[in-house]
Order: structure tokens, then C-alpha cells, then sequence
DNA sequence: CATGAATGAGCGTTCATTCAT
DNA sequence: GATGAATGAACGCTCATTCAT
């Protein structure tokens, strides 16, 4: 009300050891957690638990549980998308593409807490990445459509969307870290999971599923 | 069917039929919660509202949140897994498979709140329903998978890994449901979305992406 | 973020007996401690303390602590202003204005939380009512000032600007509610406190300080 | 003077004139805000942004809020009780009480910020200068009410009770001060508020309202 | 059956104060 | 002297649940 009271007392600017390496803990404390709970599910107790760290301290590295969950994102939102941009119109479509697949797999098995955390957010209909859904990824996603349609129109590749191509590849990579809870209790072979997928969504990306 | 879920008596007698229009006015109401906000990010008064029942009354036919999310749960998986168990061991290996792709497809599309809800719990670490996974879906998946392989066994089939064609099904089948809202923003003809992703899906399974 | 998410829970427009009766204990538990400590010092636990009531009881019935605070001042607001609009432009000039002097000071006495809510609102800066103090109440005084300029031109009154002449008898008069620590402090006949301040005023007023 | 409040020492011995220097900045930043937000209302870092400096620093100089609460009022109350002993029995009644009111009013208008300071503090009950007024201020104002007791003995004054004169003038003058957020928003000549309020209180206390 | 009223526990956040450097 | 970092206690408010009618 009336005029604003300025009383924030956060960190400085200059980025000092201590800050960094808290702002990190802090990071990774929350990205376990939203991870798991999505951001409503998730309270800001858990994180400061989770990065052992009081409450009251985390709130002077982070003024907001919002600002917390956008950190997190932006931080991991890189990493994610990284595969899609290395694809490479120069290069061998079938190598490209089955590069892709492999780098999302990587990513899913070293990294299946960022999968889970945009699935969260995804899924609860994308409340805070909703614009840059529509804006960033959207540019970088029909940039590399055109590429796959080239390789189509040259004949490289059998006619399919590329687009759904896309959300095919992201839906079977990323199922094996959004829903590991499930995949961990159907499948007897945990250990060659990720190996024994990539081996059969070769096989049926590149020579489908009835024998020729 | 899908008992180990509440491992509750269905009310026989002294079941009005108020009582049981009420409950499942409830059940439609909190999958529509829950399916966007998962478990802990709903809230019983977003329920009852969604219901039009004050919380108390919803709370006198559900006594706890937990139990109204199990219900939903348990009224909504037997439909989920249906087309599962319709795969018929004595049909053609192609024909049923594609059936059941169809049919996942389809339930995406019907109801996409179903696919959102299990998408939740299981993202979240399948805390309430980890034990049905463990046992009934468990014995029903390795049943399809038996037949699967036999198909494969006959040379009906490109060998791959059955349980693993089938979570690579449902992945790219319950992705339209469960990251609509991210399809949404990348797509242009949501009209047809349903039909480009069936086209892709069967050329990708069926025909492999590289031209032979 | 996203869609609002509807899930207040609050009394029903039907005001029945009970809760009629809460806003009430509310509203006066509200006066009393918003007139001590003022907007921003004042607590709902306080408050609710106050009440004789729990906090989470309180807030079902008004949903913010601003909310509160509002309904107090409205509540107050007509009470305290009452005797201005009893200005009388047909009475005697004279009569009026002890009339009006006097009704303010038995305000003084019997509802000095009142004084002293407004006086704690003024004095912060009247965040909240800056609006009806440029609107509402600036026409009511306006008025009552053409009023007395109006005596003054008929020679009823000494020449004096009439605004303030107002702010002077408001000064005046509240002082014993504001003020009442202080002159608690410094008088010993506290029994006649309110008497003796009538007659000074009326003596300084009417007669002014030096004998003639 | 004034001692009833803090009851510290002057720092004698090892206060550099940098410690003095930053003392007052905390006192001057602690007047602006304690005497718009009250005690309760104010916030350390609010003060501390105010003297742009450090939370830290401001509790190295003044270990505790209150601290620095009493130090302000303690510092504020000489100079705002200033006028009151000026008052020289051995003047001319009216001269000297006309004298008076006029430095209340300067002061008002140079300092209104101390105005309201106080009248925060004895708005909430004064529960940090009560002992002072109790003491200090009541034995200053007794001695001065003995004088203008003794006036109106020898007829150089109208019959008034002392007391109750020199609450009506801490009021009038006060006023404009204290409530400068309400006369702001009723008055359109603000420019010359001060004056007008002066020749009114002139006109009143000397003349009295009615034309005789 | 149905609901308004009530609450303890917990939520995100702020605050006065302390500590280490 | 000065400050960034840290925290327990409390704040305004929400929530799942209970109670009385």
C-alpha cells in the first residue's frame, strides 16, 4: 500500500565464493524436489531440507519460491535442448537423427530429474515456460523441421511429420526418466534398461516392426 | 478388477442412488483436479467447488483427500488399461499391435485427464499406486509380453523387446495427452493432430524412417 | 499463475444470527487493537486474541487482514463524521458550532478508539482512505465551509477561514482521545477531564484569552 | 535533559567523530521512518536502507530496535519541548503565550516529522516515554502551568484551566504536523497553510469566535 | 444428507538479531 | 568499523479435517 517500502536486504551483485556455491546447492536441492512434486507439490521446507539449509537462508539467496522453480528451469532448460540444436543439416539424416535419439537417452539416464521436471510442469499445463514454449522452443523446433523435411524432399527419408517425428523421439526417450517409477517395476533388467530401449527403438525407427 | 488400489468393499447395500450419483460427481471433479495439479498440488476445496458441493459434504462421502485420489485412481485405470488386455493372441501380430496403438491414440485424445492423472503419479514416483504396478500390471504386462514374443518367436515380428515396443507405445501415444499443453504451442494444425500423429506413428513402427 | 485456481471457502451471502455476530466481535476486537498499534503494528493473532477466536476462524470471515482493517474504518468512518453533517446552516451560528465542539468531544470520550484509529491511519499517511479524504470527505467539508463563510458574511461570526476554524475544533477535541496517555499522565482530576476541556474550549473560543 | 528516556551515558572517551557522524545518519534515517511507520510498523532494514548502510553496521552502532527508538525520541523530545520553557513569567502574558504558539506552529512546519513521532508513540499508549511523561514532562508542565495560573490570578487572563490551554495549543499547532496527510488532501492553498492557520488560531485564542 | 463454522498444522515470507570475517 | 551470511521466531494466510446442527 501507499508508497513502497524498500527493505529487501539480499546479496550483493558480486558473486562471491560462498554465494555460488550456495546458489548451487540450492539449485540442485530444488531441482530434486520439484522434480519429484511439481512446483505446487513442492515446498520451499523441502528445498532448504533437501540443500540443508535453513529456510530463512535460502529465502536471502532466492526472494521467491518462484524465483527458485524460474532458476531451476532456466538452469536445466539449456541442457535439455541442447541435443536438438546439434543436429546437423550438413550431416547423414538416418546418423543425425539416430544421434539425436541417442543424446536424449544419454540425457534421460544421466539426468532424468531435468526430464521430470518439465514433465511436471508440462503436464500441469506449462504455467511459467507456457511463452517460451511458445516463442524460443517453438522457432528452434520448426527451424529443424525444415531441415527433416529437406532430408524428406530429397528423398534421404521415408514422408512422415517432422514435427510428430519430434514428439515421437522426445516421448520415447524421455518416458524412460518421467516415468522410471513405472518402468522400475515392470522391468526385471534394470541394469541394461537404457541399452536394451536404445537397442529397440533402433529397430523399429529404422526398420519398423514388421520384417520385410 | 485393479483392487489393490483401495482394497475397498464397493458399498452393496444402503448404496442410494443419490449416494451414488454424488460419488461419482466427485470422482469427475477430482480428475479434473488432480489430473492438472497431481496430489498434493490440489486441494480438496478446488475439488468440491469443481463439484459444486461444499467440502464438508464432499468429505462425507470421501472421508480423506488420500481417498478420494484413490478412487479416481482405481475408477480410471481399468478404462486406461483396457485396450491392453484386448490384444488378442490368436489375431495377426500387425494388425492387433496396430489396434492397440489406435486405441491408445484414441483414449489420449477422449481422455486426455486419465492419461494426465497416472502421467502424475507415476512422475511423482508412483507413491500410491507402486504396489498395483508391482503386481497386477506387472503379471498383466508379462502376459503380453509372452505373447509378443512368441509372435516374434513365429518371425511375425522384428525381434525387439517386447516390454520395451510396449512402453515405446505408450509413450508415444500418451505424450498427445500428457504435454498437450506443449504440442499445443508448437503445432499449427491442432485440428488434425490426432490423425498426422496415428500417420507418423504407423509409417515409423510399420515402415521404419529410412527408405528401403 | 495460470487460470486463477477457485477454491475459497467463505460464509455465504445469507447472514445468519452466528455470523453476524462474528463479524461483530471481530469488528470491535479489530478497533481495539488497529487503534493501538495502527495498520502495520497490528497482528491478526492479535487481533484474533482479541476475538476470542482462532486465527484461521477469523480469516473465514474476513479473508485478509486488510480486509479487516477496512471494515473498521468504514464502520467508524460514518460515526465519527456524524455531528459535521448536523451542522445546521438555518440554526444559530454560535449554537451550531458548540454544538458540533460539544458532540465531538463526547465522541472523544465515549469511542476514543475511533479518534484514534483515524489518527493512527492520518498520521501513516491515510494509506487507505487518502482517497475518500480527497473525494467524500472534502465535499462534506467544503460544504460546511460556505456554510460558516456565509455566517462570517452575515457579521455572525468573527472573520476566520472557515477550514481552519474545522481543523481547529477537530484538533481540539480529538487531542483527548489521541492524546489520552499523555494527558493522563499530566492531570490529576481525571474524573472531570472532559468537563474541564469543554469549558476551556468554550471560554477560548467564544471569548477568546485576554479579558476585553 | 531528558534523561528519564535512554538513561545512557553520553559515550565519552573513544567516540571518533566517525562514530558520532554515523550516529546521526542512523537517527536522522530512524526519525523518517519511525515517525511515519511507528515502532511497531518500522523495520531495522527499512532504517538501514534509509541511512544507506548496512543492517549490521546500524546494530554495531545501536545493538537492538529499540535502541534506536529511544535515542530518536530521546534526541527529538529537547528540541520539540524547547519552546515550552521559553515561556518567561516575567513577559507579558499574552506576548508570551502568543509566542509560544507561534514557535509550536514553526515547529510544526520545520519538523514534522518529530511531531509525529510522538504522536505515534503516545498514540499507541506511549509505552516507552511513559515514565517521562510521568516525570519529567509532567513536573515542566506543572511549573508552567503555576505560571499561567498566576496570570490569570492577576487578571492578565481570561479564567482557563492552564492545563487544559496548553493541550489545546500542542493540539492546534500539532495538528498540521501530525495530520499534514488529511489538511493536504482538504486544503487547495497549501502554500501559505501555515499563515492561514496562524492568523485563525490568532484570531480565536485573542478575539474568540463570536463578535462582541 | 448437507452445510456453515471451527481449528491445528503448515505454507511462503519477513524480521530482529547474531556470527564470522 | 563494516558487512555478507545465517537463523529462530513470528507474520499473513491456506489447508485437510472435524464438529454441531
Amino acid at each position: 500500500m501507499t508508497k513502497a517500502i524498500t527493505n529487501k536486504q539480499r546479496p550483493g551483485s558480486g558473486t562471491s565464493r560462498i554465494q555460488t556455491q550456495n546458489r548451487q546447492r540450492i539449485i540442485t536441492a530444488a531441482l530434486e524436489v520439484f522434480s519429484t512434486y511439481g512446483y505446487r507439490g513442492s515446498t520451499v521446507a523441502q528445498i532448504a531440507d533437501s540443500a540443508s539449509m535453513s529456510k530463512a537462508n535460502l529465502l536471502y539467496y532466492f526472494p521467491t519460491k518462484k524465483e527458485i522453480y524460474l532458476s531451476v528451469l532456466e538452469e536445466t532448460l539449456s541442457e535439455w535442448l541442447q541435443p536438438l540444436t546439434q543436429i546437423n543439416p550438413e550431416g547423414d539424416p538416418a546418423d543425425e537423427i539416430w544421434a539425436y535419439v541417442k543424446a536424449k537417452l544419454a540425457l534421460s539416464k544421466s539426468n532424468p530429474k531435468a526430464s521430470r521436471l518439465f514433465a511436471n510442469e508440462v503436464l500441469q499445463g506449462a504455467p511459467m515456460i507456457g511463452n517460451f514454449l511458445r516463442t524460443e522452443l517453438r522457432e528452434l523446433v520448426s527451424a529443424k523441421c525444415i531441415v527433416i523435411q529437406q532430408w524428406i524432399d530429397q528423398g534421404k527419408l521415408t514422408t512422415v511429420s517432422p514435427m510428430h517425428l519430434i514428439f515421437f523421439i522426445w516421448a520415447a526417450t524421455q518416458h524412460y526418466a518421467d516415468f522410471s517409477a513405472q518402468t522400475q517395476c515392470l522391468t526385471d533388467d534394470t541394469e541394461n534398461l537404457f541399452d536394451d530401449a536404445e537397442h529397440t527403438l533402433k529397430t523399429l525407427i529404422f526398420n519398423g516392426l514388421v520384417p520385410q
